[in-house]
DNA sequence: AACTCCCCAAGGAGATTCCTATGCTTTCGC
DNA sequence: GCGAAAGCATAGGAATCTCCTTGGGGAGTT
């Protein structure tokens, strides 16, 4: 009979690409791992690696099992914490994925309203960054977040599009903010951009390249910082220009650098801001209050999709 | 820990608002159901059921917790079905080395039969040059190959040839294709060949490194280009000699440099093409199709063994 | 009050899980 | 090449879990 524990084992042997490493991960001896991934090949009656001398190698039914043993788990996952976020309400912890740079919104003000709402509870908003959140919520660690994405698409997510915010080109050089920047203008600029450990999949990042790519040209950053803040300071130190959410803009050139200045892009380029969560998944109590309340404060301080 | 079984248990009970109408479903003795039950509750820490009088009441974490059981019990079921659709070809991935050369004959084709008898599988053919696909063999990554070879023993592998084809000298010269070239005469052309980044282990160059070999000549190339197609081409414009499999020449000439010609070589050589897998493997129903479609077709131009 | 239904408790047989120790094959570094 | 190391399989034994049977108790039913 199938079981989620021979899933689990199967799963950290899928992705590790070995019996040993799993077995580490699961906290169990080698053999054990063994046993339970040869059960399930027992029982589905098809081998799901082939075994050759260093390590192991997932076959294709190991490819077509993996999502369905992705979902069960999660599933499992999701049921504990449901039930334990159902009794939270009132005196448990409410957990909830958010990108880093949503305390540019609200993020303190969120927590606040909830803590209002349900005086017993504890809030914890997890996530540095959408990239990493959204990993979290592949593997079931988390039930619903809030982040920026640049595709409606996401296997076996389901995305829920809640506002935008647009990108604004940020200078203190009062000539080059007389007129919307082009991708031509753009191009030629000497960027300042920050979160550099996600260059590759940042949202902002993303847009970025669609829009210079659409019009010929390649994206190219003068400095490279992981702060927002940093990047906003630099900017007005002079050192050259950047690009950021205009919620960013507002909240920080006022305390950080006074004389920058914003202007848009032309056309108009958007950050979207989405509720994610795992395809078909029934939410938590705790989930739809945080949120109706996350949406809530986007929406105020931002336009809508 | 959480298990399906317990799920399972739980959802027969929530069902039946009993354990004995539960443990009768399951075709348990009620003992065994309670225990169950009693140990879900136990790991969720939360009760699920209010025992009264008769029967048994599910509470409203009963409630909260149902959907969820359900999903993951759902999830496990349809991973059973999905991997035995995948393991009788209705669906799933076909994944099959094959060398790079292999478009000359009938890569294209292979693929659009395999599909036209296995309307929902997916079909991967991986790789670049016959070593390259080689190595992954030797690493389990792929079941097995249709690749050029020049020695039917390789270590640890299991090698079955399946046809070869007549390497052919093309010139666009027709003083030199007036009679068969020897080892003497190919010795001294101005060779174009192409596999640059495979040179040392491209089996035509080996082939050909034999047949000067055994005459006591040393290859020499004029020009070195990656693409066999580039390699015809410059045939075409005159800057040399090459030599290829006929099912190249057949295929490229007429449309790269239709006045290009070919001849044999003498003693005649040979290109052998061979199903490559690992010695004592059991192959799988998928790559045993591939298998069979790809020997088919490459029969169907080329020449026995 | 007796009866019935249904749950819990206890105890024991059998299966499963998980460990350690060991052997075998492949791979890697010298 | 050849020894060392890595990594999976096998074996055997202890601990745990599963599932059974039997028996007890509470709550409706007659």
């Amino acid at each position: 009979m199938l079981s989620l524990h021979q899933l689990r084992c199967f799963l950290a042997t899928y992705e590790h690409g070995s019996l040993t490493a799993a077995a580490d991960e699961l906290g169990y001896a080698q053999p054990s791992v063994s046993e339970q991934v040869r059960a399930l090949e027992k029982t589905l009656g098809v081998p799901l690696f082939r075994r050759v001398g260093r390590g192991v190698v997932p076959t294709t039914l190991a490819d077509t099992l993996r999502p369905y043993a992705e979902q069960a788990i999660a599933a499992a996952e999701e049921a504990r914490r449901a039930v334990q976020s159902a009794v939270s309400l009132e005196s448990g912890t409410i957990r909830f994925g958010m990108f880093g740079a949503a305390r540019l919104y609200a993020g303190a003000q969120i927590v606040a309203d909830v803590l209002e709402r349900y005086p017993g509870v504890r809030v914890e908003l997890i996530g540095q960054h959408s990239n990493e959140v959204q990993e979290q919520l592949r593997r079931g660690h988390l039930e619903a977040a809030m982040i920026a994405v640049t595709s409606l698409e996401s296997e076996g997510m389901t995305v829920i599009p809640v506002a935008r915010d647009e990108l604004v080109y940020i200078s203190a050089d009062p000539e080059r903010l007389t007129s919307p920047v082009t991708a031509a203008r753009l191009a030629k600029a000497s960027l300042i951009m920050p979160e550099t450990t996600w260059r590759s999949s940042d949202s902002v990042r993303i847009v970025l390249r669609r829009f210079l790519h659409e019009a010929g040209h390649n994206p190219e950053t003068r400095i490279e910082v992981e702060e927002v803040e940093t990047a906003v300071d630099l900017v007005g130190r002079g050192l050259g220009d950047s690009v950021i959410p205009r919620g960013g803009a507002e909240q920080l050139i006022p305390q950080l650098a006074p004389h920058v200045g914003y202007v848009s892009l032309r056309p108009k380029q958007y950050d979207v801001m989405a509720i994610v969560h795992r395809r078909g998944a029934v939410l938590s109590p705790a989930a739809q209050v945080m949120i109706e309340v996350a949406t809530r404060h986007i929406r105020s301080v931002t336009e809508p999709v």
